[in-house]
Parts: C-alpha cells; structure tokens; sequence
DNA sequence: CTGTGATATTGGTCCGACCAATTTCGAGAG
DNA sequence: CTCTCGAAATTGGTCGGACCAATATCACAG
C-alpha cells in the first residue's frame, strides 16, 4: 500500500537494510561506490542511506577502512537511552528505580516460566558472578554481573523484558562502570552481593515467585545505597 | 576530551541540534544552501546532518516546502518501539505485559509523589476520560485515554516512567487504535472501564499504594482480556 | 622474519548542476 | 473587489566528478 512513496534515498536505505539480514553481506559492507554502481544511484544517495542505518546504530563507519555491520550486542547500546542521559546527566535515580522495577519483575517472570535450558544457564552465570566476585577483576566482574541480570531478563521470556534489560545494562556497563569498582573479594560488599545473587537464583530456581521478587528488591536497594555512597564520597 | 573527534557531518548534527533547542529557528529550518552558507559547509554535509536528526525523529524533510522541527508530541512515537514492533509483529502480549506492569508502578508512584498540581491534573483528566465514553467518539476516547494514563505516569515524578509511557501510549495509539474502537456507551465495556478508570483516581488521589496497583492491575487485565477477544473475533 | 615505506582502497567533503515538489504571487476572469 | 489559475521563485532530492584524509595492503630492504 504505502510502498511507494519513499524517496530513493529511504529506498536504498531500505534495500541495504533487506541486504543485511539477507546476509549478503558479511561483518563489512561493499564500498559507497560499489553500492552506487549496484542500485545505480549517485554516490551521495548512497551516503544518506548508509548515514541513516548508522545513526539507527545498525552500522559503523570508519574513514578509510569501511563500513561495518554492527551486531546486535553492539547496537543494543545506542537504540534507547542515550540520548536522554547525553541529556540528562541527572538520570541515574530516575534510572534505577525503573531497573528495580524490571528486576523485580523479570525474577518473578523467570521464577514462573523458565525452562530446562535456562535453569542451566541461569546455574552457569550464577557460578560465573560469584567467581568473578571471587577475584577482583573489575572487568570480569561486571561482565558476569551484566550476563547474570540479562540471563534473568531472558528466562521471563518476554522480548520486551529481554530488550530493555540488555540496553539497560549497557547503558550502566558504559557509564557508570566505576560503581562497582575495583570490589575486593572477602570484603563486606563483596559477600553481600554474592549472598543476594544466590539468594535470587535459588528463588527463581525454585520458581518461589514471591521470593524471587523480593531478592530482587534488596537487590537492587543495596545496589542504590552503594551507588548513592560512591557518590557521596566523589 | 572527546570533544574534537568529530566529522564535520556530526559537528553540524549537533550544532543545528544546539541551534533548534535554542528556539534559534521556529518551526522550521532555513533552507539548507543557507546553513551551508552560515556554516561554511558544503550542502552534501549539511543534508547528511539534517538527515541524522530527521533519522533521530528531530525533523522532517518535505520537498519544496522546507525542514520542520517536530514537537515532542510527534516524536515520542517514532523514538523506542517502532523497530521492534515493525520487525515482530507478534510483539503485543509482551508489550501488554510490560505496560501492565509500567502501569501499576506508576499508579503506586504517584500515589505516593503526587503533588496538587498533579492533583487538579488528575482530576481534570480523569473527568475527560469519563466523558468521552460517555460518548461514542473513539477517537476521543483514544485521546482522552493516552492523556489519562500520561498524566498518572507524570505523577510518579519519574521522567524514565514518563517517557516510556509515552511512547509506548503513542505506540498504542497508531497501531492497536481499533482495540477500544467504537466503544458505545452504556455498555458493559465502557461501564467496566469508567468505573476502572475512576477506581483508579481514586487510588492515587487518596494515597492508597497498594489500592493504586491493584486497580492498575485490575484495568490492565480488563483491557488485555478486551483485546484478545478482538483478536479472536478478527 | 620484521618493520618500513610506497601505493591502493575507502570514507569525508566539496562544488556545481539539474530535477521535482511546493509555495508564492500576480494577472486575468467573474 | 474576490476568486482562480498558472508562471515563477523557492526548496528539498539527486547526480557526477573531483579532491582530501585515514586506513589497509603489500613489496622490499634490513
């Protein structure tokens, strides 16, 4: 019906988006001028349609060495949040009191509907974050924690729940990863966020609903007061 | 720091984006030979940074006429969901499930933040939305609706909680507009839902945190279960 | 095998021209 | 005087070719 009243440049944005999922292309993109010549279209469309996909964060361009597809890890990041936080640097409450709420609630989620397999992986990452606290490798540690959360996130199996958590995390992994930092194991915060991680897990795993969210809920309160700390002593 | 490793396409992204927030220009852009004159660009780059806002949902091109700036309104739809919804259609009961859940939260929020301001804002909506299905107008219905739910979600004084029940409002609002459709009055439907809709002010305005979710819960429900009848019956 | 420099590739920008949709405005009809 | 219609001006859309700048590639010297 309305398919044809695009522009040519929204078109080839279109027909390269098409050519992406279609797997046509693999990790790098063939040059502007190759892509010119292929739609038989003017280099500078080709330009604007690319520019498009890359500020919708599906693509990355690099002066002199191409451009690349982004996967979906990557282009999770920008989708959302950024903006508003470029913005509006005074997020961070407003923001942790929305993650409370999909925390508590994806546990729940999780607790009612996970299936063998996530019981098995939420066993895995939930082995993998109390390792991680067990050294004090910052990097790993958030890694795991970012992995544990959105294991949790995907076993509520809602693609919605799954979508914003992983932007959400993103988001926290990028800016505020100093918050957690440098978190020495056999130290006071460091037990405690272990004991709730087990806490939630065993909760969900016994898919105890009620039990799931309120881990969930300490949780993230102790999560609040360490970060309100952090910042009270920056 | 990593202020001087911009192209000169995404300076000028952010400069016309400065430019806009600074009610520099009103309603719309000067033509784009212009900005390229006053920014010493060629118009190629001008176009491409133009292109990225319109991409960001900021502005809107229409040949011959000239680039409009859009208002918040306008472009809360296009911002979040647009991508998920028209690559997985399937999306609805997830989405149903999250605002379901978007929905108590804020109602107990702004149970407990709502201002007087808030107050009179409540009440005022609360009348619209009471008279439109009253009436047999759907797309009165549908606007007194969204402002109904909107002002709740700005009550809870938390703007992740605004902005994503706005967009998710406008989500509904362009694609599932047929759910609630020709709703008449003095019919069980629109009984149910005034009554909901009134139990639900009257929650929030005597500062019942638990009775604020609940009713939420409660409307959520009615209207999820209206929907998959529609479903059915298509 | 290593590193180093020339060369090719590729995105970034610019210019000037023309096309197409829209708006503007004045001439002519009523 | 008002309204209508059409030409002209305005403005975004596309084109082609040129050059710049960052990166990658590879042959060659050590």
């Amino acid at each position: 019906m309305h398919d044809n009243d695009l522009s040519r440049g929204d078109a080839m944005a279109e027909a390269i988006e098409r050519a992406i999922v279609a797997r046509e292309f693999e990790g790098r993109l063939p040059p502007e001028r190759v892509l010119a010549a292929r739609f038989r279209v003017s280099r500078g469309t080709v330009r604007e349609a690319i520019g498009k996909l890359v500020a919708r964060g599906l693509l990355s361009r690099r002066q002199g060495a191409g451009t690349f597809i982004l996967d979906d890890t990557d282009r999770r990041t920008a989708e959302i949040w950024s903006d508003m936080v470029e913005r509006h640097p005074r997020l961070q409450e407003s923001l942790i009191e929305f993650r409370t709420m999909m925390e508590c609630r994806s546990a729940e989620l999780a607790a009612t509907r996970h299936t063998a397999a996530d019981r098995r992986r939420l066993q895995q990452v939930a082995r993998d974050v109390d390792a991680a606290y067990g050294a004090s490798d910052r990097r790993a540690q958030i890694e795991a924690d970012v992995a544990y959360h959105r294991a949790i996130a995907d076993a509520a199996h809602n693609p919605v729940f799954s979508y914003l958590m992983g932007s959400l995390l993103n988001l926290l992994h990028d800016h505020v990863q100093l918050s957690i930092a440098g978190l020495q194991p056999d130290t006071e915060p460091s037990r405690q966020l272990r004991a709730q991680h087990q806490a939630l897990i065993d909760a969900i795993l016994s898919r105890d609903v009620a039990a799931a969210g309120r881990a969930a809920g300490r949780h993230m309160d102790y999560v609040r007061v360490q970060l309100n700390d952090l910042r009270g002593a920056a």
